[in-house]
DNA sequence: AGGATTTCTTGACGATCGTCCAAAGCCCTC
DNA sequence: GAGGGCTTTGGACGATCGTCAAGAAATCCT
């Protein structure tokens, strides 16, 4: 029926959103030709991002398990049927959620390393802001952790969930980085384990904070302190 | 219809096995319906038993979100109307499978801890051993962290798996504590603190092994070997 | 304004799910 | 070996799932 659905797997990297292009091509019929098509791509891809937005949200509250198709539909205002003319099928819609929470995910986090000079106000802000975004943004890292496991089995998730994976540690190693130059040290371990120690003291933080128990987040706070000044020497 | 289904659910530290009691009650009557009650509850709860292991089986292989009732029957050569004779519905089935996971978890992390008076034989020796149960028991490993995310969903699984994570923690502590007595020091930090980084390490080997990278292990090993040390002082 | 095209709704399909139940099979006791 | 309770079977039910297609509704272009 239409041409527009064919871009709607194989894109990986195409999110062409921030390109409004308003530069002029050569001749006008092509010009024109070019911006009804670029028009339509845009309402297409926005309906899209809408879409997986609200599927986001239905994700974050129900987890992967219990979610379907037509509950993403209800939360979105829209009926069941539209979402098979956005998504081919339900495991490319939450592929482009996956890669849609990661764009949510790393602008979020790359205010996180501030501008300080002093290694404690460093540590400091770290603990606070890795606290701040588990207690402000719960549901949303619960299904991180949910989507990422159902990657172990779903081959289909792997790529995008591993992506992300390395993004998180890049932001760490960052981190340790930047916290290691302040002390006027080099980092003595892998990103691989900065990652996975704090990844470990953020997840079990998590799991007290749903579970009710309030000295959670203090417990990551005191957690990341420690746990950073041993990652350089 | 009959009266040994009520022992289902409500009893929950209840194993009943190690007892075989062969010690004579008082009279002859009351000993033989004693008898009898015994062997039919021991059968009953025999067959959970093993229709659990066939559970456990199917929900590593397949994970929450994909194992159904129907899978779990044929993987434990019985049909699907038996798991309603001897489990309530599909979360006393699960539950009940997570208690006896527990069960097998415990068991084979208690001979972890060696009996050794050198501080680098010990962490050697428990970065082996948790390098070996990750790399024997890859699918239960996985299944316990996907159950463990199940839970931050449906509420029935919380005790159960709180339990257990309870029991995780407190053998790594005990890891802890032996490290720290043999170089003639104490903890310096949380038992959860301990559980938090070490159990993060474990999280990201397995994610690596399952995803075929070959230096998994070896970067376990390290890693713990690297970060208990820390740990006290 | 009106025809063409995109977008959305609605209902249906087959498959599969958890659950239940009547009947058959089994095994033990007398 | 006949009777009776415990096990197991296999089919059925209603609900829900992902998917699809036909048509209504909305939008756009000339």
């Amino acid at each position: 029926m239409t041409s527009t659905n064919d871009t709607s797997t194989t894109a990986s990297g195409s999110t062409a959103t921030g390109s409004t292009a308003t530069g002029s091509t050569a001749t006008g019929s092509t010009a024109t030709a070019d911006r009804i098509a670029r028009r339509q791509v845009d309402k297409f891809s926005e309906r899209r991002r809408q879409l997986a937005d609200a599927a986001l949200l239905t994700l974050s509250e129900l987890g992967y398990a219990r979610t379907s198709l037509r509950e993403i539909a209800k939360d979105s205002g829209f009926s069941h049927g539209v979402l098979h003319y956005y998504f081919r099928d339900k495991v490319d819609l939450i592929t482009y959620c996956v890669r849609q929470y990661k764009a949510h995910c790393v602008e979020r986090y790359d205010g996180i390393v501030a501008t300080v000079d002093d290694p404690e106000v460093l540590l400091a802000g770290v603990a606070d802001a890795l606290a701040g975004t588990l207690a402000q943004d719960t549901l949303m890292h619960r299904l991180w952790y949910d989507l990422r496991t159902q990657a172990l089995f779903e081959e289909s998730f792997r790529a995008d969930v591993a992506e992300i994976d390395g993004s998180l540690e890049r932001m760490i190693w960052r981190t340790v980085e930047a916290y290691a130059g302040l002390v006027g040290r080099t980092p003595s371990c892998d990103p691989s384990f900065a990652y996975a120690t704090v990844d470990g003291l953020f997840h079990q933080a998590l799991l007290r904070h749903l579970t009710g128990s309030s000295d959670a987040l203090d417990g990551l706070r005191a957690g990341v302190r420690r746990q950073l000044p041993t990652l350089v020497g």
